[in-house]
DNA sequence: TGTACATCAGTGAACGCGCGTTCACTGATGTAC
DNA sequence: TGTACATCAGTGAACGCGCGTTCACTGATGTAC
């Protein structure tokens, strides 16, 4: 056995965390064993419980640190002046669609989350009041308490249309929800 | 044992299907096991195998038949004239937030069938065509294809705010999101 | 009318398997004296 | 400097359990002769 490096045990952590974040998104959490995550991520069994108290605590983590992820990316957003029809327009495209193991994690997980205990739904709704927030702001017109109303519009459509637009066994048609629901989140966020 | 009289195949069959959508619709598909349902039947495990060829076919079946079932509902609304807006307000309402194991499948279980093979996504695609074209049926303004893609986004809008309410752990966010939501819908609905 | 057999919804035990979790152990390094 | 012990990330086998599925069997009724 190799004696580690400092951060090693960081690193091992973080890569769990990716590799489950991946395969929880990609095939929910139910579905999902903690033998195939830690065989992916290139360790035995026995190791998950160095990191993780239980497979509720791992759900827990990736959850915050893949919502944090995407709240970064409403930041950076929101300070490079990026406008919220862009924002929407790369949510609902196809490209998202088709990588749901790398994309939000309110479209993969939310139905989900909802089952879970309270420390992972409370995990859940302060993030989500965070992005709500940071949506709001990136838009221009109207009072805060429009822009939040709209704000939250705006996401529901976006997470039920990637939802729809994943469910439906027909291109045709997926792409017609993605289509048609930018169309209605632009309108709502243009004010018209 | 009892000789059953006429029917009684089909009826036990129907109460397999009832048992096993509240439970689908409340816990998710993967989460529920055939001994649970088959015991909340009041059956043994081994009958279930009369019923339905695998648990896929019992979860295809479910969906047909929930879904076919909403699509009734639809179905009556536009016969009876019933307005568009008042099929989004009971969508969008706490009792449907709150009442998962009777409420929309789409809204349940939409991630999940993303997950599920081609023959229970054909299934599921096919009833939410019927469902998006008696919904834009129930649209007054514009020519069909704009009624048709307002009906798209705004079922879009439906499924997610109703998921996000029911995942977020703040009763007065929860309640934000189905109030937000209705607004939005309603305002596409009515062609504002 | 009486007997033998077919039908069939349901029983209940068992199958192999993967689940989340536990635990005695390893072995390279750091620390104390 | 040399030795004894502590540290700790990770190993790998095992735990009890529930999963989806199979199957020999039951027993009440219907049908044939």
């Amino acid at each position: 056995m190799v004696r580690y490096e400092k951060g090693h045990k960081d690193e091992t952590r973080r890569h769990i965390l990716d590799v489950a974040s991946a395969q929880f998104h990609e095939s929910g959490i139910a579905a999902v064993g903690l033998a195939g995550i830690m065989s992916e991520a290139g360790l035995t069994n026995g190791a998950f419980y160095t990191h993780f108290e239980s497979k509720e605590d791992l759900v827990r983590e990736v959850l915050l640190d893949a919502l944090s992820r995407r709240e970064e990316r409403h930041k950076d957003n929101l300070e490079n002046g990026v406008e919220l029809v862009t924002t929407i327009r790369e949510y609902l495209s196809p490209h998202h669609r088709d990588s749901a193991g790398t994309g939000c994690p309110t479209a993969a997980l939310v139905a989900e989350v909802a089952r879970h205990p309270k420390t992972t739904r409370d995990a859940f709704t302060g993030k989500i009041s965070d992005i709500i927030a940071l949506m709001a702001a990136q838009i221009r017109q109207g009072s805060s308490g429009e822009r939040r109303r709209k704000a939250i519009a705006i996401y529901a459509t976006m997470v039920g249309a990637l939802q729809l637009s994943r469910a439906v066994n027909d291109r045709q048609l997926s792409e017609e929800i993605l289509e048609d629901a930018v169309e209605a989140a632009v309108n709502l966020a243009r004010g018209r």
